[in-house]
DNA sequence: CTGAAAGCGCTTACAG
DNA sequence: CTGAAAGCGCTTACAG
């Protein structure tokens, strides 16, 4: 059986193709009594509008982008669900991305989404230059960034404010008592990283106490980054007490670490992490966290990058949303 | 700026939109000469073909759906990952479809990358009546099953071998010297779960243990109800020393629940989990469990899903991956 | 080796 | 309220 398309249904409704459309869509005056028959006859024929058709016409072909370091990172994930779920409700697909923050790919996957006319991207990679966003921009293609921040670009953004999650971490672990502190940092180029970091130490230093150079690691983001320098950082002198960890994946390898040092968690160490994706559920003890709103920011990615390509709310919005602290197992007071 | 078509580098080039097509798709034969001059033209104009219109004309999207129940499970990223990769290098993007194994749902999933014309569909969704598919079917559409089988549709497949799975399982815990022995199942709509369990059993009984009717739970996919039958579970007369889980998901809550009785993993009571997730992993002790390839599996659906939409390999190929034991903490011999 | 022309299945002014 | 017609930017026989 053969597929239907606009055509067949306007020759059985014996009007114009125009008029199909029109109903199709909801634009123009139709009679009522038009509609009803034209709409049962697209029911009696199984008729759907070709998308490709469709968007070729309009230039609109309700897809997304969305970029990001790699899928299967749950934090990523639970992005990738939450747009995926708000796309899905305003009528938008979601093509995914997983650049592993590698400028070759993160430029092949834009060129792609350019040549694929998508109406727009969410990007949760972590970019170093605009330089490789310049390319979607000039395309005229609405861009909201998630997790991330580049006021430079004059992109909309939404992201939760890291320079308070880094504050509240510190807040928690020196009302615990905690004053030999250290901190596990994502790579420089992800700027959010920076800024936690920057809170957790202004916040020390504002209750007088200094964090040593040698006890703020920057990490790679994965597992075992994290547990080799939570292992060499627990032998130092003056083995911290309280450690704040910008990931949860980077977490888990301080709490591998501290566990094989003999050490025991929270009562030797304290471990404080951040994002609170499923990880920080699942660890023994489960993860004391700055939890990041991650379902609401996915949902309001997609409202901005939709309001934006509908050429409402010119200027860009930029969304800073709070973190919020989430006490479990890992910390406890100085003992 | 405006963006430049194919009409602007046949003009540029002084020949006709046929032969530029010609050389973008690197058919027909063209002159080496002619070639390297509209390429040269095409890089000046930094013309890149309008995939849209492509797909129109030519009725090929270079677009793949990828069916789950939900992208933030880990296993389901997981396979996402290596979807994307393979899917990436072969030229197709891929559409993310998440759909809580709800009926209401596949459907309208269905119904939309029927729309968007993909070129195939990749289903890891637990389906009950293969009717859902038959509209994908009909559509001509190319489909290939991951992790799920439902042989009486004749749609391609790649899946770890579960009944193996279950027998390893069995085995590991039997040679280990447990007797006493339980599992957490998925739901039934789960094909995969119910081999798993049936191999397992049949293990045991080939070893003369019987598993009582109430050691086997049924649980939602969810760690919480894993949590919730465990306890129970435990609680009975009998308790059972070697505990099945047929996912990760599953194995954690059972490890919480053990804990929460104040019984000790491995040396009260041994866990082997099924899928390998990164969640496998980062537990304390980290779990025994049986793995699934998923990189390898998600290469090869799209391998399946493409040489299928190509019209090779007409009759179905249906490919059936060995299970592997990984040993980790969550297992000990039987004190 | 290259081009003219039809066609893919829609949308959208525009005219009436 | 409805239709004729042009156009979206490509691909693909077909002819030469």
């Amino acid at each position: 059986m053969i597929k239907a398309t606009i055509y067949d249904v306007a020759r059985e409704a014996g009007v114009s193709i125009a008029t199909v459309s029109h109903v199709i869509n909801g634009k123009g005056k139709i009679s009522r009594q038009r509609r009803e028959e034209i709409l049962n006859i697209m029911k009696r024929l199984n008729y759907r509008p070709n998308a490709i058709a469709s968007a070729l016409a309009s230039k609109r072909t309700y897809t997304l982008g969305l970029l990001v370091p790699d899928i299967s990172n749950p934090f990523f994930a639970e992005i990738a669900r939450a747009v995926e779920d708000r796309g899905h409700q305003l009528g938008y697909s979601v093509i995914i991305c997983s650049t592993d923050n590698n400028e070759e790919k993160v430029k092949r996957y834009v060129s792609l989404l350019k040549q694929k006319q998508v109406d727009g991207v969410i990007i949760g990679t972590g970019v170093s230059h605009g330089e490789l966003l310049k390319p979607l921009q000039e395309h005229s293609l609405a861009i909201t960034l998630i997790a991330r921040d580049h006021p430079e670009l004059g992109a909309s953004c939404v992201r939760v404010h890291d320079l308070d999650g880094g504050r509240l971490a510190a807040e928690h672990l020196l009302r615990l008592g905690h004053r030999r502190l250290a901190v596990l940092a994502e790579n420089e180029r992800v700027t959010s990283s920076g800024e936690r970091v920057r809170g957790f130490v202004e916040t020390a230093a504002s209750f007088g106490v200094e964090l040593p150079p040698d006890h703020i690691a920057v990490c790679d983001h994965k597992i075992e980054d994290g547990y080799r320098r939570a292992k060499a950082m627990l032998q130092l002198a003056g083995q911290p007490t309280g450690l704040f960890c910008c990931n949860d994946l980077l977490a888990i390898g301080a709490l591998q670490a501290i566990r094989e040092l003999g050490l025991r968690v929270p009562e030797d160490c304290s471990v404080v992490s951040f994002d609170d994706t499923i990880l920080a559920r699942v660890t023994d003890p489960p993860l004391t966290v700055i939890a990041q709103p991650i379902e609401e920011m996915g949902r309001l990615a997609v409202d901005l990058v939709v309001q934006d390509l509908s050429g409402q709310s010119d200027p860009a919005r930029r969304m800073v949303l709070p973190p919020e602290l989430v006490v479990r197992g890992s910390t406890a007071r100085l003992s």
